[in-house]
RNA sequence: GCGCUCGUAGCUCAACGGAUAGAGCAUCUGACUACGGAUCAGAAGGUUGCAGGUUCGAAUCCUGCCGAGCGCGCCA
């Protein structure tokens, strides 16, 4: 089957017929094969109609000439004109069992490698060094994982890249408070470093004089100044701990070798300047040396600039975005580089990637793509926050999720004991992230505990409990099949189930093609429902004879492969029992 | 003011230019004394914000309105 996908290989098959009946070349993607919604069919092909016009020719009449070459009576019955100019296909059941037997084998249940594997950077995580990690810094390391993960199962290289604020002006603004305050020096935890940021940020918005000060700091940071670096090294130490715990509770895969922060770009960034100069980038605007990239105006339509050097000589976050562009691409050698980072920051991305092309830093080779995503909403439509209205600690919120995922395990759990707190954690902490990834990147969603950890619909919850339940007959049958058993399927929910079982490459694709976790986690619910008639269906236990029994249990432990690959490439697990 | 994103069932969300716009909650009706009922089957629920346009075909593409959120020079 051509790249693991039903889809593509009836698109080859028909573009096939297309060559011979018409002379006509697409690619299999072009030959549009959508699943068709109509009762007893798998697929429709829509080409004809598109086709129609440019060949001069009825569409109906060209659906039947490509029936008529149509050589696929292998995989799918007769073909059935319908409407317009619609082919309905349905698959042959042997077509579909034969296809079965390679997945039965096949650790990647048909999911193939990429051809031409690229090396890819990308950004994810990156809170701010001396702060808490917060519900705002959640998605961008959901996102950033599950995308990481899909990317390396394909066969691509990546690489996270954790883009710590760790430098900058609110360096400046603590280091300065923390010379200025009796505790200077003392060990302090990340939790009163919280505070510390507060008092820190009122008095930089209060005292200009301050404000001053603070500003002057970056630049001795900057500078080197040795007593600055050492305050510094301590703010940036005890965060990168708190850091990595969250990130173990939370199962991310981000680690502190992974961190390439801020203060990592400093030494390259007086060059990064020269380049941009050289390439007749910078102009000088009161003060400061900008960038401006072409098309982008601000409220009075005055030409929008990145500033890459401040007034006082400090530089902007916008030469670090430069610098981090160009170490990657000419240092390390990526393809290409990938912001998991709120949409609120698109415009500039834009702008730094139009800068960064004009540069020279990025060719026609690379891409480079801002992975936008939308807010976390309260269930009053409005900025998830504590009833109290302060901000959400990230610790906090999944310790909680995993309290409430302990609440959803029944007594009749066959969990032991002891593995309870794990399996709770693996609810909970999948629960958050499935939410999450289940929900259209781009839009604002709204967090409800019972809503993510509900047991029937659209959550991790529902897929995980299929698993333990597809893993739970085997255990209660007791026996293997057959070694030459193969799934033979009798009824329509087997047949349903099958399908589904056979298309998760195509899923994966569309996850990664569009940056878009929830067309995988789409595809998870509608198996994890397949399997549930299945189950409810077609009893394995007490199954009419050996062989029935034997093909239900294989497809049983498919669909436990299916979902728990698909699951764990979203950076969630799932417990054999629950 | 300009720009970006968005507006789909009562609620939360899907839908790759294709046929009768799909799920899940919630509501209603059913199911074998349950291979794990954390289940399954069915019903009801819609002028896809409004108005035009392109197309054989539009929730999807274009234009204009209305509404929401976000961004717009030394914060990242």
């Amino acid at each position: 089957m051509l790249r693991g996908d039903v889809g593509l290989e009836l698109g080859q098959r028909v573009a096939a017929a297309l060559r011979v009946s018409l002379g006509v070349e697409i690619t299999p993607e072009e030959a549009v094969i959508r699943p068709s919604n109509r009762d007893g069919v798998d697929f429709q092909c829509n080409v004809a109609m598109s086709l129609a016009k440019k060949l001069g020719k009825n569409p109906r009449e060209v659906a039947a000439l490509i029936v008529g070459a149509l050589d696929a009576a292998d995989a799918v019955e007769e073909p059935e004109i319908a409407g317009p100019g619609f082919i309905n296909l349905t698959l042959r059941t042997s077509w579909l069992e034969s296809e079965a037997v390679s997945l039965l084998t096949d650790d990647r249940l048909g999911v193939p490698v990429v051809e031409s594997p690229r090396r890819i950077a990308i950004d994810y995580s990156s809170p701010n060094v001396a702060k808490e990690m917060h519900v705002g810094h959640l998605r961008s390391a959901i996102i950033g994982d599950a995308l990481s993960r899909l990317l390396t199962f394909v066969g691509h290289e990546v690489i996270p890249h954790n883009h710590l604020g760790d430098w900058g002006t609110p360096f400046g603004m603590l280091i300065e408070h923390l010379t200025e305050t009796s505790d200077a020096g003392d060990d302090h935890s990340i939790s009163d470093l919280n505070a510390f940021y507060q008092e820190a940020r009122q008095k930089f918005d209060a005292d200009p004089d301050f404000a001053t000060r603070a500003r002057k700091r970056v630049v001795a940071l900057q500078g080197g100044d040795e007593r600055t670096l050492a305050l510094w090294r301590d703010l940036v130490d005890e965060s990168l701990r708190h850091f990595q715990q969250v990130y173990e509770l939370l199962g991310v895969g981000m680690t502190a070798e992974d961190s390439y922060g801020e203060s990592f770009y400093n030494p390259f960034l007086a060059d990064t300047i020269t380049e941009l100069q050289n390439a007749g980038q910078i102009e000088e605007s009161d003060g400061a040396l900008c960038v401006f990239p072409p098309g982008f105006r601000n409220r009075d339509g005055d030409r929008l600039p990145l500033i890459v050097r401040k007034s006082d000589g400090g530089y902007g976050y916008a030469t670090t975005d430069f610098a981090t562009i160009r170490y990657w691409i000419r240092d390390r050698k990526v393809d290409d580089l990938l912001y998991v980072v709120g949409s609120p920051q698109s415009q500039h991305f834009q702008m730094l990637f139009a800068i960064a092309r004009q540069a020279g830093w990025l060719t026609d080779d690379h891409t480079s793509v801002h992975i936008g995503f939308g807010s976390i909403l309260g269930e009053d439509g409005k900025m998830f926050r504590t009833r109290t209205g302060g901000t959400v600690k990230l610790a906090d919120l999944l310790q909680e999720a995993v309290f409430e995922a302990g609440k959803v395990m029944p007594e009749k759990s066959e969990v032991d004991a002891a593995d309870q707190p794990d399996v709770a954690r693996a609810i909970g902490i999948g629960a958050v992230k499935y939410a999450d990834l289940s929900n259209d990147r781009e839009k604002d969603y709204v967090f409800t505990w019972d809503k993510m950890l509900a047991k029937n619909g659209d959550t991790s919850v529902y897929s995980q409990y299929a698993n333990a339940r597809a893993l739970s007959i085997s255990r209660k049958v007791g026996r293997v099949p057959e070694a030459a058993a193969r799934i033979v399927v009798g009824e329509p929910a087997e047949r349903e189930l099958l399908l589904k079982l056979l298309q998760l490459p195509p899923a994966v694709q569309a996850a990664i093609e569009g940056y878009a976790p929830h067309k995988l986690t789409g595809y998870l619910f509608e198996t994890a429902t397949a399997f549930s008639t299945f189950y409810n269906e077609c009893p394995v236990l007490t199954a009419p004879s050996q062989e029935v029994q034997d093909s239900r249990l294989l497809l049983a432990d498919l669909t436990s492969r299916v979902l728990t690959l698909g699951l764990s490439l979203l950076g969630i697990e799932a417990p054999e029992r629950l």
